[in-house]
DNA sequence: TCGCAATTAATTAAGGG
DNA sequence: CCCTTAATTAATTGCGA
């Protein structure tokens, strides 16, 4: 009946679970051709696509922000692995 | 209306490849985490007001102890969230226009003349 | 100088393996 | 348990007024 642990509340738990969207294979595909063309697509580009897969816009947003975040990861990896292999 | 959508400079414009920095002290970008006391006051002074005077934000500046600086931005950026949360919530209700306090700061230079 | 659009960078945490 | 990654947020850049 002691509840004892939990620093946070369990009023803060119901408030802050996110509910984190998982995306289907279609709308993964599509967000990667999309991401292939542009990495930096504008608002209506990204509405475009949004509609497409039907999800909202601020969703696609995000998307690309981690992708982009991913790239940028990646990049400088194999930007120190080519730098290796050359010595 | 205020401010259009604005176009990305087309791909890679930002060329954020920072070398290896030999100076540069802690290359990691600082994060202050606020606490909660902080955001409780600055969430009950958003409910009040969305946009602040350069007093009201310099004296809530000394009473959190933060800079002015974090306290622009906090506003800022509050405001951005709350515009995407209305944004969010068509459909349901037909409230079209909010009694959205303006920002007058615009004023603070002209209206003394 | 401010606000805002658009973004990044650090971070938090869901959920799958 | 750990890893990938969706979500959140303080901070940055750049433009226009």
């Amino acid at each position: 009946s002691e509840s004892d642990d939990d620093e946070e509340e369990d009023s803060h738990r119901k408030k802050h679970r996110r509910n984190r969207t998982t995306f289907t294979t279609y709308q993964l595909h599509e967000l990667e051709r999309a991401f292939e063309k542009s990495h930096y697509p504008d608002v209506y580009a990204r509405e475009e696509i949004a509609i497409k897969i039907s999800l909202p816009e601020v969703r696609v947003q995000v998307w690309f922000q981690n992708r982009r975040a991913k790239w940028r990861r990646q990049e400088k990896m194999d930007a120190q692995t080519t730098y290796k292999l050359q010595e | 209306f205020p401010h259009l959508p604005k176009k990305h400079e087309n791909e890679a414009k930002h060329s954020h490849f920072r070398i290896e920095n030999l100076d540069d002290k802690s290359s990691k970008r600082k994060r202050t985490a606020f606490t909660s006391e902080q955001l409780i006051e600055l969430e009950k002074e958003f409910n009040s007001k969305k946009y602040l005077s350069v007093g009201e934000r310099c004296h809530l500046a000394s009473i959190l102890k933060l800079s002015e600086s974090q306290i622009k931005i906090w506003f800022q950026n509050r405001r951005a969230k709350w515009k995407r949360l209305k944004a969010g919530c068509f459909g349901l209700d037909a409230n079209q226009h909010i009694v959205v306090p303006i920002p007058i700061h615009v004023n603070r230079l002209s209206i003394a003349r």
